[in-house]
DNA sequence: TCTAATATCAGTAATCATTACTGTTTATTC
DNA sequence: GAATAAACAGTAATGATTACTGATATTAGA
């Protein structure tokens, strides 16, 4: 993997990234980072994030809402996607690797990896309903 | 839920997805169907295509390639995509719903439900990459 | 069966997220 | 400190999807 040359806008989107726990989106990034440089460019956070994204270095996330969103946490974890308010909440949650096998049992190729997202409402939705 | 008017568009989209195994997108139903119906109109296609999801009479599968797939089956299976040909294929499998239980344990929303996509390799490109 | 009401249609324009292009700036290397 | 090339800002282009508009076709009632 060639090295990449250091990049102040790079950074700073990373920074940004792990600083939040709501798994923001492009335009997100873009927007927030505007304050503390105002002539950002949308392309370079686009750019920033397939690249960042393809090294490894943060997750996309593609949780069904037409826009990808970004987590700079690359340990294994799953996420939830409430359908009340969209928000994408980390679960905490033992290992379930052990489906990949139970996949694999009828079929005829190889299984690398699986990407799961879960649904329903969140804590705060569930509680405002009540009211 | 309100009656739907009869439409012979609608009906030819559902006859199609039907009589496939490979989940076209919107643009694949559009373009088989334009030899039949010359006149068909792409936005006909889209608009369809999401009532009859909307309603549960067809899966939507974001499948992570930028554009959605559509499944005329709607019994409980799950899907898997080839990094390699990017088909999508279904899964022959055991019920995994458990793994809604196991995320619930430490979260303080509802689950409703959940989505999930195994990667890899096809057996088809497994067997292109040994010769 | 005829007619009125309206859902659906075809065709096209608009939108939204994302990517590609171009000339300029900036980090690295010597 | 100058040469090289990656990365940038700004903008144009792309591709999937949705919205709009006037025409057509289905349904319900007379």
């Amino acid at each position: 993997m060639a090295a990449l040359k250091y990049s102040r806008q790079r950074e700073a989107i990373k920074e940004f990234l792990l600083s939040r726990k709501d798994h923001p989106t492009a335009d997100m990034v873009y927007t927030s980072l505007r304050e503390e440089y105002p002539n950002l460019s949308l392309g370079t956070v686009y750019r920033n994030l397939s690249l960042l994204a393809d090294r490894g270095e943060i997750l996309r996330l593609r949780v069904g809402d037409g826009t990808d969103h970004f987590d700079a946490d690359v340990s294994p974890h799953y996420h939830f996607i409430c359908t009340g308010c969209g928000s994408v909440i980390d679960l905490e949650m033992e290992n379930i690797d052990q489906i990949e096998d139970i996949a694999g049992v009828n079929f005829n190729g190889q299984i690398y990896g699986h990407v799961t997202y879960f649904y329903g409402k969140c804590g705060a939705c569930c509680k405002r309903e009540l009211s």
